[in-house]
DNA sequence: GTTGATTGGGCTAGTCTCAGACCATTGATC
DNA sequence: GATCAATGGTCTGAGACTAGCCCAATCAAC
């Protein structure tokens, strides 16, 4: 590196591509994270265009490459839309490292600090914050339909208990960037075979994060978000050729 | 709020806006955060253009822009280019209310949040690393060069500090986020006047800082970070209206 | 002084994106 | 069966953005 990384962080490319290749990821985002869920309809094109911040024909072309791509199913006329059609594909053994590989080691590395600073510090603060009875019983809320999740749905509620504590600090800058780190690996999670040896383990720590939280403990938190992070980190490491 | 959360995360604008305002927000970021310095010069406009992933002329209108508001001097021909004239200004005792008041509330406590949040995560994440001798010369550099600083690199060595710790973890994404963070209050720290015995005491939690990401204890780090943080998060709350 | 490399200044043709209007289809309701 | 509201499908003209090219100014080196 012949620059300084400062340089190179500030004078970074302003747009990471097209408007429609954006769009396209967004949707992605928002399917694989399970916002929409299977069967479920995104909002009507000329709404959705607008929280989007894009014109409709642009929409319009990125749903079409879903569409093409089998993750949507479009219906025109009233009752009409774009539903969701995708399912996460149940892994493979060879899936993971596959995938692990696919992203290289240098990528993998940087989203899981990423993803660790990011969710330990929601985490760390939302164990500062005064909570209100209604914030505790989210939390305790999405905990207990994470532990009552079938197979199918654990990796939905997984991701929407996770993103919960981002949410929960009142910081849509913090919940983006969580959802973010969250995004950019998802495609590993979903290549990781799920042994119920290991969701019960992942319960436990769960049950840790929120206990701490609840308790005001920062550091038990950060410590308990770091630990359950670090075990999926470390599995996805082993993966690497 | 009649949508969930979630909802409003994932499915939010895509552009912050035209290529042009983008582009003239990161300059000012380079110059606010001290990346380029009063005097200083910006790479030619063809390599300057490659690096924002922008035309020339998109580059040219915000290079202009900003050498109307009488941040650049441009200058042509060879050993010519855009050099930076702006000074933060002394600020003046009602600069920080002002400055505190037109942010507005909401958007102020959530940048804060973010800012505690990231930081936090980052030193946690560097002091539970393996560091090596060149990182460890690079984290007290910055602090010495922090601790010998006169009141007008004070700034931008304070920011050079903050994010080296990000740099260090090695993560260009953290790097990033917390070079974002730091940005979205650069205008507030900027108005903020500048006392020897603040200084000294910032200067405190500086080293209490590095001592815990030397000794490799993230719980101390992150506390240390959060203490540092906190103060100054507590004084701006305070010239809210 | 002349030269040549480097840099900003400016032009053009083509593509991407947008706003807005209008058309086509669907299905619940009457 | 007719109606009508909601929704996707399509078109057009205007503006933003880009790539590539050439011009103009500057100044160190010769």
């Amino acid at each position: 590196m012949d620059e300084s990384p400062r340089f190179m962080t500030v004078l970074r490319p302003v747009r990471a591509g097209n408007a429609f290749e954006e769009t396209v990821e967004r949707l992605l985002q928002a399917i694989k994270l399970g916002v929409v869920g299977r069967g479920d309809k995104l909002p009507p094109e000329r709404e959705l265009a607008a929280r989007l911040g894009i014109s409709r024909v642009t929409l319009r072309e990125a749903i079409r490459a879903l569409s093409d791509a089998g993750y949507l199913d479009v219906r025109r006329g009233r009752y009409g839309g774009a539903f969701v059609t995708y399912e996460p594909p149940s892994p493979g053994p060879g899936d993971l490292r596959q995938a692990v590989n696919e992203m290289g080691v240098a990528e993998l590395s940087d989203v899981l600090t990423f993803r660790l600073a990011v969710e330990c510090g929601a985490a760390q603060v939302l164990a500062t914050t005064e909570l209100t009875d209604e914030q505790r019983g989210v939390l305790l809320r999405r905990l207990s339909e994470l532990e009552a999740a079938g197979l199918d749905d654990y990796r939905r509620l997984d991701t929407a208990f996770h993103l919960s504590i981002a949410e929960l600090t009142g910081s849509s800058l913090l919940a983006t960037t969580c959802a973010d780190a969250r995004l950019r690996i998802a495609d590993l999670l979903n290549a990781i075979p799920m042994l119920q040896v290991n969701l019960e383990h992942s319960g436990g720590q769960h049950r840790a994060i929120v206990e701490a939280i609840l308790a005001g403990d920062p550091d038990a938190a950060r410590r308990a978000v770091a630990e359950h992070l670090e075990g999926t980190a470390a599995l996805l490491r082993g993966f690497l050729t």
